[in-house]
Parts: structure tokens; C-alpha cells; sequence
DNA sequence: ACCACAACCTGGCCGC
DNA sequence: TGCGGCCAGGTTGTGG
């Protein structure tokens, strides 16, 4: 269920553990996991003998490079985990990709929900190439930011949550950051004045930003590939805090729907 | 082009 | 205990 932070704390932490290992073989126990190449058997078949060699994120995928100029890219979407464990483990029943690796050790992809993606390409744009900008880059710019939300009657929220507007905000960092550029988020997106446009795209790089610097946010079941939990659900100031008083004015937090998904604000301090 | 919503999936929780 | 309904940090496809 990661979000940027979360992703990048993940390619952080599985990069020491993956990088120089070769692939010697692998299983695919739920085909649709794999969106390319178009057979698992092609898939197991293009990484044998390959070496993984550098490594890098692009919005919420993760981005595994491999010795012949491939890579590997896992999407987590809802329920994702990728470990790189002993081999001898038992699996557990969500294992849907496994890559056997030199030093007996795999590579496993495990995935409840089935919405996880891994794709093998030679050209990452093949499946990038819809994204917007990086939000913690400079392309990511309040004239660019309103040149995008410009005429569009969506709620700021769905926007937000439109990777090709902006690459990695979710669910959580979308509340967080509204909340703290004081926008309601069913104002639609075009209608934020400039001064709003640039607090907000402030508001979501500052969220992005503490919430890598704290690893991320561990709800639920969800850890990096260490096991050991990000902390910024702790900061959490409006995500799922329904009915508890908001921080800075104390009227209690509300929860609607807007884009099919739970969001959550402060009715008081959110215009 | 844009927008809202169903679909993709599994499992936990809550009320009856 | 069982069943229906709702919830879950995401994305894609469809119809208007």
C-alpha cells in the first residue's frame, strides 16, 4: 500500500541486500502478476544468469536494474512485498513471483490482493512515460503544477491522487499535504489561486520529504524489506483521525468521499 | 479531454 | 457461526 516514502524507503533498504546477485532461475505462481514480457516463461527465461546492478524509483515503482541494460520494475499498488530471504523459508500463501539468487538467497514477491505489478523491459518509459514530475524535483515547479490543475473541474484531491499530474502521492500524503496548505479537498482544481497552487505543491514535497526522512508510514501490516517500521504515522495529522480534534483548532476531523477514497480534513481550518 | 465509477482481488472487522 | 456490508496507503478501463 506505499506511497512514495514508502517506496523509496524500500528501494533504500533492498538495494545492499540485491545488488551483485546474479538470478539463476524462477517461479510464477500467479501469472498476472507479470504485465511484460507476455509469457511467465519468457519472463524466468530473460533473467537467468543476469545481475542486478543499480537501482533507482520513479514515483511509486520501483525500478531493479539489471547487467544487460533491462529492469525490473515492481508497482506494490495495495499489498506488495518484496524480501530477499534464504531460499530454504517456507513460502508463505501470498507468494505469487520468486527469483532464485546466487548465496542461497531469493527474491520473493508476495501480494494478497493480486494488484501488484512487475514488468521486464529494455525501455522504462515503456511504462513511465504517463507519469508526471517528480514531486522532489525541480521540474516540479508551482507555474508547471498550475499549468496542470489549470480548467480542471476535479476535486484537488482526485487530482492530487492523478500520478500524471504528479508522481507518488497517495492516499495519506494526499490528506497531509491539504491540510497543511489549509485547502478543502473537494475544491476543484482549477479554481486554487496561485498562492494556493505553490502552497500546495510547498505542503507536498514537505510531507514527501518527512515522511522518507521517517521512512514512511507503517499501518497495518505494511514494513520495509528490513521489517523495521517507518514512524510517520505518528505525524499523521488528519489521515484516519475521524472524530479526534484537529491540532491546531480542535474541531473534530472529518471523513468523506471524494475519488472512491477515504479523505480526510479539518472543516475549520481546510477552505 | 475530462470526469465519475466499476473492476481488479483478498481478508479483517462490525452488526445482526 | 454465518452472512452481508464496509473498510483497506492503487491503477485501469468504460461510458457519459
Amino acid at each position: 500500500m506505499p506511497e512514495l516514502p514508502e517506496v523509496e524507503t524500500y528501494v533504500q533498504e533492498i538495494r545492499p541486500a540485491l545488488q551483485g546477485h546474479h538470478v539463476l532461475g524462477g517461479r510464477v505462481f500467479w501469472e498476472r502478476t507479470i504485465a511484460a514480457p507476455e509469457s511467465p516463461d519468457e519472463f524466468v527465461h530473460a533473467l537467468r544468469g543476469r545481475r542486478f546492478d543499480h537501482f533507482g524509483r520513479r514515483g511509486k515503482y520501483m525500478l531493479l536494474g539489471l547487467d544487460d541494460g533491462r529492469t525490473l520494475i515492481v508497482h506494490l499498488r495495495m499489498t506488495g512485498e518484496l524480501r530477499v530471504e534464504a531460499e530454504d523459508l517456507p513460502l508463505d500463501k501470498h507468494a505469487r513471483v520468486v527469483l532464485d539468487l546466487d548465496g542461497g538467497l531469493r527474491l520473493r514477491f508476495s501480494d494478497q490482493r493480486k494488484f501488484g505489478r512487475i514488468w521486464l523491459v529494455t525501455d522504462p518509459q515503456r511504462v513511465l512515460h504517463k507519469l508526471g514530475p517528480e514531486p522532489l524535483g525541480e521540474e516540479f515547479t508551482p507555474a508547471q503544477f498550475g499549468t496542470a490543475l489549470a480548467g480542471r473541474t476535479a476535486s484537488i484531491k482526485a487530482l492530487l491522487l492523478d500520478q500524471s499530474i504528479v508522481a507518488g502521492v497517495g492516499n495519506i500524503y494526499a490528506d497531509e499535504a491539504l491540510f497543511l496548505a489549509r485547502i478543502h479537498p473537494r475544491r476543484g482544481g482549477g479554481a486554487l489561486s496561485d498562492l494556493e497552487v505553490a502552497a500546495l505543491r510547498d505542503a507536498v514535497r514537505a510531507v514527501l520529504a518527512q515522511g522518507i526522512a521517517m521512512r514512511g508510514s507503517s499501518l497495518q501490516n505494511y514494513a520495509p524489506p528490513s521489517g523495521e517500521k517507518g514512524s510517520f504515522q505518528e505525524m499523521h495529522v488528519v489521515f484516519r483521525r475521524t472524530g479526534q480534534p484537529c491540532l491546531t483548532c480542535g474541531t473534530p476531523i472529518e471523513r468523506i468521499k471524494l475519488a472512491q477514497r477515504s479523505t480526510h480534513f479539518c472543516p475549520q481550518c481546510q477552505v
